[in-house]
DNA sequence: CGGGACAGAAGA
DNA sequence: TCTTCTGTCCCG
């Protein structure tokens, strides 16, 4: 029998030449000749198997497969590279409720090279989604996946309760308009201009040194059906963003978001064919008015005691907001519910 | 929707 | 006893 090392070794190089032959075309047919020549072995890959003796660096799986997302992690920042998903009406809406979630350092990934939640504690930084939770309110295991360490980086606090927040609301308004939406989520280190010469510069944070962003990203891609396939790219600086900054400030052309990331954003659309989303589609949030609004209703749902109703619908009167009848009978629900609860007890 | 801080319970 | 986890409350 023979030795197993030598018959890896042997398909290894095999490997290696048929690639090599086929990059460098000479296993054409050709159309004069019938007569078979040997195949020429690139003498530079006839090495490979002696230098890579003791196989190649290896920076783990390139792609990783969650219940409804996908992603590369990047190893050496204890982030992901990007994430992508697909959104459409069916994956928003559900009984999936993030409070049943926890973030958790994601088994699969190398112990050496995971985050975990003590890097974030105390560490000025939340922890952002990339797949955002409530992309998957169909499915709580789904949802659970996305609380992995591995679809999270360090973010600005007020930019990810806020402005990137509406971003993703946008994204999953958008398939009331369009059947299918495609979004690639990812982390930035952007370089700044420091005196003479330009700096990439990103802090790093608790014992596993997980790289803070300096921008994030997100490409959309918006499809229905007989209208041309549209797409947007934007760059979000990690920072705190108020109602002032709109979506479309933050656009960028794709290609030079492709040259900051080094990625190739959906190599098989055929680009030429494509429309700019924000031409297609508004790209605009919701207002800072319809934001209060809306907080102030997640509130009053997850409202426990009548003072907090009460505390929650005092907030609404200060702000000077309207409530729609929605509210309005939310807030006499709540109060009624309440009222007999606290007569049981 | 997006998050964190904290106290007390549960566990080593 | 000290540490970790979970439930609860809080914020925009």
């Amino acid at each position: 029998m023979a030795n197993p090392r030598r018959l890896f070794t042997r398909g290894f190089v095999y490997g290696l030449t048929t690639a090599s032959a086929l990059a460098y075309g000479y296993l054409q047919l050709s159309n004069e000749e019938e007569d078979i020549k040997p195949v020429p072995v690139d003498p530079k890959v006839k090495r490979a198997s002696d230098i890579l003796k003791y196989g190649i660096p290896d920076r783990g799986p390139t792609v990783r497969y969650y219940q409804n997302h996908v992603l590369s992690y990047d190893q050496a920042r204890r982030t992901p590279l990007w994430v992508a998903e697909h959104i459409n009406s069916q994956h928003i809406q559900g009984p999936a409720n993030r409070k049943h979630s926890k973030f958790r350092p994601d088994p699969s990934v190398d112990p050496m090279f995971t985050a975990h939640n003590g890097d974030y504690w105390k560490s000025g930084w939340s922890r952002g989604h990339m797949a955002p939770a409530g992309d998957n309110k169909f499915d709580q295991e789904a949802m659970n996946d996305t609380f992995l360490l591995s679809n999270i980086v360090p973010q600005n606090l007020q930019n990810n309760a806020g402005f990137w927040n509406r971003f993703e609301m946008y994204c999953r308004d958008l398939t009331s308009r369009f059947e299918d939406v495609y979004v690639v989520s990812g982390p930035l280190y952007l370089p700044t201009q420091e005196d003479e010469q330009k700096v990439v510069k990103y802090p790093v944070i608790g014992e596993s040194e997980v790289a803070v962003p300096t921008h994030l990203y997100k490409v959309v891609v918006a499809e229905r059906f007989n209208t041309p396939t549209s797409i947007g790219a934007f760059i979000v600086p990690n920072q705190p963003i108020d109602f002032g900054p709109k979506l479309t400030d933050f656009q960028v052309p794709i290609e030079d978001l492709e040259k900051s990331s080094g990625l190739k954003f959906y190599p098989q659309l055929d680009r030429s064919k494509a429309k700019n989303l924000c031409e297609m589609d508004s790209c605009k949030l919701i207002t800072q008015k319809e934001f209060e609004l809306w907080i102030i209703g997640r509130k009053l749902q997850s409202a426990r005691t009548q003072e907090r109703v009460e505390k929650v619908w005092k907030e609404l009167e200060e702000k000077k907001l309207k409530p729609d009848q929605y509210l309005v009978d939310l807030y006499a629900k709540k109060k009624v519910e309440l009222a007999a609860k606290q007569s049981e007890e």
